[in-house]
DNA sequence: GTCTATATGATGATAGAC
DNA sequence: GTCTATCATCATATAGAC
């Protein structure tokens, strides 16, 4: 960990990166382990420092939580606004419901929320901007592309394809996958034959 | 899911309840208040019996939840083997998700499976079996209804719908409902102008 | 900032009297 | 079967030395 430095922190105090350390240990321990398991001495093992040092960096443990899931939220959003930059279709739009780890540490976050008042508000929060900015990729999608089939509502397609994502990352924490495939080759298909494909 | 039958409890006389009182209580403090503040203290207390008796009957707590859990899981089975013995069709199979507090019960125990691996076990073999159940009801449903729209694979049907009451069952578990109303409206006077109806 | 030690509290579980 | 009493464990969170 010697090294070059790149670090952009003007502020050049000592062991700069202790603090975000804990913060990733908490993010990856939740997304290998669940949230079973998270407490203050394993994310101290995974991110290398003493257990007593996340006292230090964060007040209470949910504080740390809602830094963590910020941390992530802020990634999520900032992905949706890539994608939202390029045309909008539903292709693109069922590429942001793909990502099975972004599901699964969701799933977890949510059940610590219940634990966490402060993290369920800042999660609510976050959950209901996030589905509003896919909301408008979907109605972008919709308007666009010709669908052959019924016109369906956007939040109809949003929740239908959230509620699956859900669902699969729900079933992957049961340890199985009944279906998942098929389902997931048939929504491919089914776009490939009645969307009109954009380019990169 | 049947196997070892560890206590007979064929005396019936004395406290004949206390057991079921227990399991009872377990299951409605998951309903009301979730997974986090499931201790055998505040299940003897909503069970009106001191905390230490939970160990007289249960093992230990995993026990417990499993019992839970089977007496939910039995009832949802039954139900769906009920509505199955009608004739089949998209609306009925919609009303199996209709059940929001089976859905947050559900969540709940997914989220209690992660601590103790025996109950995730149960929980895995019987959705499973449910969801078995509920595609060859789904299939039966595709196969006799004419659907106005493109064919789609019962798998896919139950996917969908099954994950849409699962999203619904979360956001409600964060606190919002946006979107929830408009969805099932459209679901409903989908299935209203797609299929046949069904007379009771 | 990081360490060692410790306070404080809740939990699941057990022992033994009645 | 139910009670009182108690245990060991593990959690979050602090205090104070360096």
């Amino acid at each position: 960990m010697g090294g070059s430095e790149q670090e952009v922190r003007s502020r050049g105090s000592r062991a700069p990166e202790t603090r975000d350390r804990i913060v990733e240990a908490t993010i990856q321990l939740l997304a290998r382990e669940g949230y079973g398991n998270i407490t203050t001495r394993r994310i101290g093992e995974v991110a290398g420092v003493k257990y007593q040092l996340v006292h230090y960096y964060f007040a209470s443990m949910e504080d740390l939580f809602i830094e963590a899931f910020r941390r992530g939220a802020e990634e999520n959003l900032a992905r949706l606004a890539e994608i939202a930059k390029g045309e909008a279709s539903l292709r693109r739009f069922w590429q942001i419901h793909s990502d099975a780890g972004a599901s699964k540490l969701m799933v977890e976050f949510v059940a610590l929320a219940q634990r966490h008042p402060a993290l369920r508000l800042e999660i609510a929060a976050y959950a209901r901007r996030f589905r509003t900015a896919q909301l408008d990729f979907a109605r972008a999608a919709l308007e666009r592309e010709s669908i052959a089939s019924d016109h369906i509502p956007p939040m109809v397609v949003l929740l239908l394809t959230t509620g699956l994502a859900q669902l699969e990352a729900n079933d992957r924490l049961l340890g199985f996958t009944d279906g998942h495939d098929e389902t997931r080759t048939w929504i491919e298909s089914w776009l490939a034959a009645n969307t009109t494909p954009v380019k990169e």
